[in-house]
RNA sequence: GGCCCUAUCGUCUAGAGGCUAGGACGCGGCCCUCUCACGGCCGAAACCGGGGUUCAAUUCCCCGUAGGGUCACCA
């Protein structure tokens, strides 16, 4: 038996930001989409004319192209409307349906007409690819409302026939749909469309084991985006949310992921979202980048008032990404480092206490100036813009005779103004010789009085 | 509450009848070291409970228990 190619779809609500767990879902259905050679369909279901926005429309599909989550087709439900009715009309037309007059839910005092379903009264069997076979009465939903009226068709109603036009092979969606799943059937079989293959996946949990929402922290991929995460590492880390590679390796590509995901390894329980763990992925994927990259990536979070012009910044930037890649987890806390932290001192002059310059070991601080100016005349050796280990030889075999402490402590405050920063090495090779050899000139001066 | 789904370290997970129950994040310790960070090594940490089936159950079945989802003229 001829397999059919495999279509998927993301169908998102345009009323609201895109929250991660349809970021999720998309991404899924991305990759089982792609890993089979198929056809991955977005789809704005924008019936409910009220609540849906074209705002967020938009930031939902920039949203997923961020990710990198290109579809094949697009369309949206609002201009489908006809082909709605002309399915209604039918179902009346053979007696599957038919128009109610009723008072208004919104206003009972208003008596308006809808459409609903004329329920079989069956129990209904489908087979998730994953949870097996799950059964529902469908008794208890009674001739449910499929249309407010012939053109303003209802979520269950357009979900079906679209998914039937588009031929979608497989939904792939939350497992909070798993309960839409019978009435969803009921309705294709009164317009006779095929019963695709359902897949539920997992829901994604807040630490308490809760539904995740704004009240446990951010839920919008936008908000993620904001504290620099790298799209990379939110595929990354949403992919592995649910479901498992199967192997040790964890960090993967997306091109990677589409070659190895299969339903196999989805997960059934719901899985808490860890921020740490995210940090973690995120700070890998940051390692990975290219310096080209990693400082197109960095320059957005460069707070304005630190900024020079794009070339200057860039420089900046540059001689800090070995730091960047070794301590930083999201691209927001370069942003914070530069404005108050360790990575101040490459943007501003350093402002500390003198006793700061005083080694641990040492009785008083006016030690610190020999070696301070010592070292400065090693450093005018040096090259304008020397590498770390230059500067490390330059001033290594002096720190060994004098002790590592006694040289390397003070030069280090000078240099960042800080008890706690990278090594005065690395330090000079961010700033350059000048920089440092002014800046270590300030602290004689402050130790001088 | 009805219906439905689920259940391995704190968290994400591997496991698919027989393993000292493995990995990762986080956590603790040690090492490296001028401080911080990185890195390396080590460590603590789990099969929800009870019945079956079986020579043998974390694994299969049932019942509890717990958690979650859903009960719209929203999607």
């Amino acid at each position: 038996m001829e397999a059919k190619p495999v279509v998927t779809r993301i169908a998102p609500s345009p009323t609201g930001h895109l929250h991660i767990g349809t970021a999720r879902t998309a991404l899924i259905n991305y990759l089982y989409a792609r890993h089979h050679g198929g056809t991955f369909i977005v789809r704005s279901e924008d019936t409910d004319r009220a609540r849906s926005t074209k705002e967020f429309e938009t930031e939902i599909l920039a949203g997923l192209e961020w990710l990198g989550l290109e579809a094949d087709q697009f369309y949206r439900q609002s201009d489908r409307t006809s082909i709605y009715k002309n399915h209604l009309e039918a179902l009346i037309e053979n007696g599957t349906a038919y128009v109610s007059r009723e008072p208004s839910k919104q206003d009972p005092a208003v008596e308006v007409e809808v459409v609903r379903l004329k329920n079989q009264n069956k129990i209904i069997t489908f087979t998730d690819l994953v949870r097996g076979d799950i059964s529902f009465d469908t008794t208890e939903l009674g001739d449910f409302v499929i249309a407010r009226s012939l053109t303003d068709p209802l979520y269950h109603f357009t979900v079906v026939v679209d998914d039937f036009l588009s031929e979608v092979t497989h939904v792939i969606r939350g497992e909070d749909h798993i309960s839409n799943t019978p009435r969803q059937i009921l309705i294709q079989e009164a317009i006779g469309a095929q019963r695709p293959d359902y897949v539920h996946l997992p829901l994604i949990l807040a630490p308490d084991r809760s539904k995740l929402s704004k009240r446990h922290g951010a839920v919008a991929l936008r908000e993620y985006q904001n504290e620099g995460f790298l799209p990379e590492a939110v595929v990354n880390y949403l992919a592995l949310l649910g479901w498992s590679a199967g192997g040790a390796q964890e960090v993967f590509s997306l091109t990677e992921l589409t070659k190895l995901f299969t339903l196999d390894h989805i997960q059934k329980g719901g899985a808490v979202f860890d921020i740490e763990k995210f940090k973690w992925f995120n700070r890998e994927h940051i390692r990975r980048m290219s310096d080209a990259e990693l400082i197109d990536a960095v320059r957005d979070f460069v707070p304005v008032e630190y900024r020079g012009t794009d070339a200057d910044t860039n420089a900046v930037i540059a001689r800090l990404i070995p730091l960047i890649r070794e301590r930083t987890y999201t691209l927001k806390e370069v942003a914070d480092g530069i404005s108050d932290g360790e990575y101040s001192f490459a943007f501003a002059e350093p402002d500390y206490d003198t006793s700061l310059l005083k080694w641990k070991k040492d009785p008083d601080v006016s030690l610190a100036l020999p070696r301070l100016k010592r070292a400065m005349e090693l450093i005018s050796l040096l090259p304008e813009m020397p590498t770390a280990d230059e500067v490390r030889s330059a001033l290594w075999d002096y720190a060994e005779s004098e002790g590592r402490g006694e040289v390397l402590w003070p030069l280090r405050v000078a240099l960042s103004g800080r008890a706690q920063s990278a090594d005065p090495f690395t330090l000079i090779a961010v700033l350059g010789r000048e920089k440092a050899k002014q800046r270590i000139t300030v602290a004689c001066a402050k130790i001088e009085g």
